[in-house]
DNA sequence: CTTTTGACCTGACAGC
DNA sequence: TGCTGTCAGGTCAAAA
């Protein structure tokens, strides 16, 4: 799934084609998602005017004016935008689970194999929605920096890598690219949030931000079902230093990177680069 | 309060 | 070929 860059991708793929236009209808062909989506969903939506589309976290928020679209890709969602020339009428797949219809025939669709996803309405101000309210910073922005990071683990025995994942800490890093930013940043996965100094942290505040921005001027990294907007597959061969490299050498110093599970998740690190 | 575990769901793949 | 088990991008909710 989408990790930030993948929704940052789609986000930038699908607002040229959505915002400013007007939602002709709505079709939900399968409501079952993570949360059901709202009955009143098509009612409630038909003739609103898509203002923006932004992205806060994971979530892709589409600004109606009296209310907001939040969508959530889960582990396996991708959005498509099928342009009104051609594909308008594409027979929907067997998870295309949400279609939503503008005026000039453009289609935006979901696909969603798992339904860990989310298609959720919020009247009035999203950032009051229970799902985001209580987020963490930003990654990219300034609000995300090593003087909070630090202060915000004071204390904390629980490992810098599942901190790193904590959404209360900070919004956006999925499982791959924590692995990664941990490598740049040359900080062994296990250790203890709250026995990290500054002067690790301002490393791997760079390190996280580096990685995101780099993934998402490559597209969005390789996702198995990973759709771009545009319907084609977004596989690029996005090379990682140590994601999905158990056994292998670590391309810094030779050694051999190593497999541990941290919370149910899969972490990968070279213990000579990380300590 | 903090930290860990379970749950949600389908598909791909390995091994028998 | 078909069955079983394991694993996968996320993250909320309940248990410890």
């Amino acid at each position: 799934m989408p990790e930030l860059p993948e929704v940052e991708t789609t986000r930038r793929g699908i607002a040229p084609h959505i915002e400013g236009q007007t939602i002709a209808q709505v079709i939900v062909r399968n409501p079952r998602l993570r949360w059901p989506v709202p009955d009143e969903l098509p009612s409630l939506l038909a003739g609103l005017t898509i203002q923006s589309v932004v992205r806060r976290a994971k979530y892709l928020l589409l600004d109606c004016g009296t209310g907001t679209l939040i969508m959530h890709l889960g582990m396996s969602g991708s959005l498509r935008i099928l342009p009104p020339t051609q594909n308008a009428e594409l027979p929907p797949g067997k998870h295309d689970h949400f279609d939503l219809i503008l005026r000039d025939r453009t289609v935006l669709r979901l696909r969603d194999p798992r339904r860990f996803g989310a298609v959720l309405w919020q009247t009035g101000d999203v950032l009051r929605h229970p799902l985001l309210q209580n987020l963490g910073p930003e990654p990219l922005t300034a609000d995300f920096d090593a003087t909070r990071l630090f202060a915000k683990t004071r204390g904390s025995r629980v490992s810098i890598k599942q901190t790193l994942m904590n959404h209360h800490v900070v919004v956006g890093v999925g499982n791959i690219y924590a692995n990664e930013a941990l490598f740049l940043a040359g900080i062994n996965p296990k250790i203890a949030a709250g026995r990290i100094g500054m002067t690790r942290y301002e490393r791997l505040v760079q390190a996280v931000k580096h990685t995101l921005q780099q993934a998402i001027e490559a597209g969005g990294s390789s996702l198995r079902d990973f759709v771009n907007s545009d319907g084609t597959p977004g596989y690029f061969q996005q090379h990682y230093w140590v994601y999905g490299r158990e056994g292998q050498r670590c391309k810094q110093c030779g050694g051999i990177i190593q497999y541990i599970r941290q919370g149910q998740r899969a972490s990968f690190y070279c213990p000579a680069c990380q300590h």
